[in-house]
DNA sequence: TTGAAAGCGCTAACAG
DNA sequence: CTGTTAGCGCTTTCAA
């Protein structure tokens, strides 16, 4: 029960290899209808399937992306890589996937052995976007950053400044008076661009006194633990970064017996579906992930490469917890 | 910048094509001292990167796994190809991923695509078990199932009867009287099971008349659903056969003004990050995740394939959705 | 211990 | 329109 090689297919069917290879890839050279039905035939047959590997040794093309994320078991990017595959199987293309587990040293292991597969391309959330970029260059890979990048890469990220703004405003707009936010992580590029966002909202309308601020991870645990901190001066109202923070905020609410959004009103940025589904559901800022996942896409197989900043615009998703009816 | 080869090396260390390629492997024959760190000082030189898919070629194994869930946005699959990854990772494996979105042809397809990719084997949750056996058998590739598998086929699954009836009788020792189910999909084996061992707590503690019980798929939106016909009966106590479902559940419940658990009392299944999460925390039978991905990982990678019919335990998580203080 | 050479299965010139 | 053939980069006999 040996591999059925085109060469299987070319002896069932009474012509050349060659010709095969015409019929199973449409050209490059035209072939007759009476052969082409008599190799279709032989196809059946045989039972031939053609081999991908062989053929991305000699053409190129592995027809293969990859992907590297934090971590898959996070809502937010378990959905990216639903939509990245998804547009991946759109476009003919397989994903290889990988989590880095935040670490930088895993993270460029991986690269290192998406390199050897070969593959056509790769999406990713990378902790150190330069040494990243540099190796890919260097490799001639193809390569798209979500979130934080190197400067001339290409890169897809969404108005973190301007959805924090607008979440920010909402809070406000509802008359809670001063609205805390638990952040991201010190260093992160993103978080950063979300607390300026927050900041600027409440000093250009001259709230912005006497408001509290923490840095945590974008994890559910990191939210619990920033709302034990701010919960402890009473806040109205607080911003978390990610909706991940946010279920952990709801979380601390409810072990103080605090309840949302009569309490305590709560905005968050991602959308993910975790926040529809949460009690109270969040309001947060929506991020479009299936169009960034189809920019991403697009951008790693379009025939002829074009450098592409795109920053994307964010809606304010309003739902339960900020307060509204 | 072409890519640099096996030759390249060789000519940089004054050597042959096939010494170089015993130094990268480190066999099949040895090598001498001296020579080998010419080779590798040559590598570093010239910055030489093993062709994965040359090797695939000669070779046989590409050092590719394949997984295929329904849908890698539901937390609990997202957690699994989670692990998958990393048992893959640890295993010197890549990891091809897709959702088949749960519909066979998608499936089949998603299949069909792997083998030409020549993956070394795949761990699917399918949705037409026997089919797909079929192909990979003919196609000689390994696999194994998650949950459904035809008969004789390599699977993972837990015990879904005994977590089904743990769960029950917890939530009936509350006293709360008939515990009432939302069930999964009806033709769906693992459901069935679930279902089983509800029925069977409950009629060996004398507790089944007048029960009630709804199919619905496991989905937020199915617990939501299923909530909405069960809660015009009132029931007290309701098991669901997934977290997915639990979440919808919860929703629903607060949607009625309903407390949990003071008002109604609930267990779930799968006991996926979420149910930890969930307001209140959600009382669940515990899937071992970790040890399903290292199980079928290494059936996979194996030397020699066993067959393998796991059924692993699983442990009733008690957390504050069944009343338990 | 090292090297030459035969493929792995396929694509794409290049001839016919 | 069809067939022959030269590789793609690598591993592994088989000889030296």
């Amino acid at each position: 029960m040996a591999r059925v090689t085109q060469a299987d297919v070319a002896r069932a069917a009474g012509t050349s290899m060659a010709v095969v290879s015409y019929v199973v890839n449409g050209g490059p050279r035209p072939v007759a209808e009476g052969t082409r039905l008599r190799v279709l035939a032989a196809i059946q047959e045989t039972g031939y399937r053609p081999d991908g590997v062989a053929r991305a040794l000699v053409g190129g093309s592995t027809m293969t992306l990859g992907l590297i994320v934090p971590d898959i078991a996070n809502e937010f990017f378990a959905e990216l890589a639903g939509a990245v595959e998804h547009a991946a199987r759109a476009a003919k293309r397989t994903v290889l996937l990988a989590n880095s587990e935040g670490d930088a040293e895993t993270e460029l292991g991986l690269l290192e052995t998406f390199l050897q597969r070969r593959i056509d391309g790769v999406v990713l959330i990378s902790k150190v976007p330069v040494t990243a970029a540099r190796l890919l260059e260097l490799a001639g890979t193809r390569r798209v950053f979500l979130g934080a990048a190197a400067a001339g890469e290409s890169s897809i990220g969404v108005d973190n400044f301007g959805g924090a703004v607008a979440a920010t405003i909402h809070l406000v707009g509802h008359g809670y008076g001063p609205v805390a936010m638990i952040g991201g992580p010190a260093q992160d590029g993103v978080a950063e661009a979300r607390r300026a966002g927050w900041l600027h909202a409440l000093t250009s309308l001259g709230a912005a006194d006497d408001v509290d601020f923490v840095h945590q991870p974008f994890t559910v645990d990191g939210g619990y633990a920033g709302a034990l901190e701010l919960l402890a001066r009473r806040p109205r109202a607080i911003f978390t970064a990610s909706d991940r923070q946010a279920i952990g905020l709801l979380r601390a609410a409810a072990d103080k017996g605090l309840s949302v959004p009569d309490d305590l009103a709560i905005a968050t940025f991602d959308g993910s579906a975790a926040s529809a589904y949460a009690v109270p559901s969040l309001t947060t800022v929506q991020q479009p992930i299936a169009q960034m996942a189809e920019l991403a896409v697009q951008q790693l197989t379009h025939p002829d490469p074009q450098p592409l900043q795109a920053v994307l615009d964010v809606g304010l998703v309003v739902r339960r917890s900020c307060g509204c009816s």
